[in-house]
DNA sequence: GTACAATCTGTAGTGACTACAGAATCAAGG
DNA sequence: CCTTGATTCTGTAGTCACTACAGATTGTAC
């Protein structure tokens, strides 16, 4: 086993095409404690290896569906610790799973409500449109 | 004709109590150029008057419906023009319907991924996850 | 050697607020 | 009149998850 640099490391370039992000959240993702600063080759460019790569590509399909980077944060402690189980990410995803269910509920009410007014602005074919009108006031 | 100042006018904070917006948020709408800058008291506290209030209601509406700022301060534009039909309302409300319409899409989706991945971490009771596994490696 | 691409650091911008700090003003009670 | 406490004033910085520069340096292909 040799313990000289891996041919295998790629610039910052290289894994931003590889997974999908751009190169400026990458560094990002590191100046926020995500991922580690790497080693640098010779003139100061970043140099990553295997594993970094899949830690992005974590970030990526977590942030895909839909974690923030304190979940993924939380997950990649775990990771990092060696102990990140099925039932961390069964939970966390749970948790935001509803958050996502009471999003989808929010967001069908506005629906709802929007596609009133837009019913009712429609037909508003009355000088004055009362739609208009209560926008302006008070909640009665 | 009286030309004193009217009895109605108001402070900030009882303008904030009666629409519910938050002090900070009626002067950041003035900063942004969404609500005028009022009238001040001698010591110079802002007073508002009937139509700076009913301004206020109709953001907060808005706001309520999901419009963004930009599309407020589109749809208050016509309203200092005093050109605001139920025309323009009926317009910028659809619009902004099948937006939102959109986001339900999208996270209806991404309701089906998770509780999708949350079922197999639920029964994955075998040491090694093959989600996890699957969340570090590029998509297949 | 010379282009030109890629990378480096650091800073500022996005949307829609929110949260201070520190000073001034206002309203009520004694 | 004076004090106390609430309110308001201005200005700045923080939130989230990036994105977009500027200006300098380095890497690479011909």
């Amino acid at each position: 086993m040799s313990a000289v640099t891996s041919t295998r490391e790629i610039t910052i370039g290289a894994l931003a095409r590889k997974t999908g992000a751009k190169v400026e959240t990458v560094r990002y993702y590191e100046r926020i404690g995500l991922m580690p600063a790497p080693p640098r080759a010779a003139g100061g460019h970043r140099r990553y290896g295997e594993t970094q790569v899949r830690r992005l590509w974590f970030i990526r399909h977590a942030r895909h569906l839909g974690f923030s980077l304190d979940d993924i944060r939380h997950l990649l402690r775990l990771v990092d610790e060696n102990t990140l189980t099925c039932r961390d990410v069964h939970i966390s995803a749970s948790e935001h799973l509803s958050a996502i269910r009471g999003r989808i509920a929010d967001l069908q009410r506005l629906e709802r409500v929007l596609n009133d007014l837009v019913d009712r602005c429609d037909r508003g074919l009355t000088p004055d449109c009362p739609v208009i009108d209560a926008l302006f006031e008070a909640p009665s």
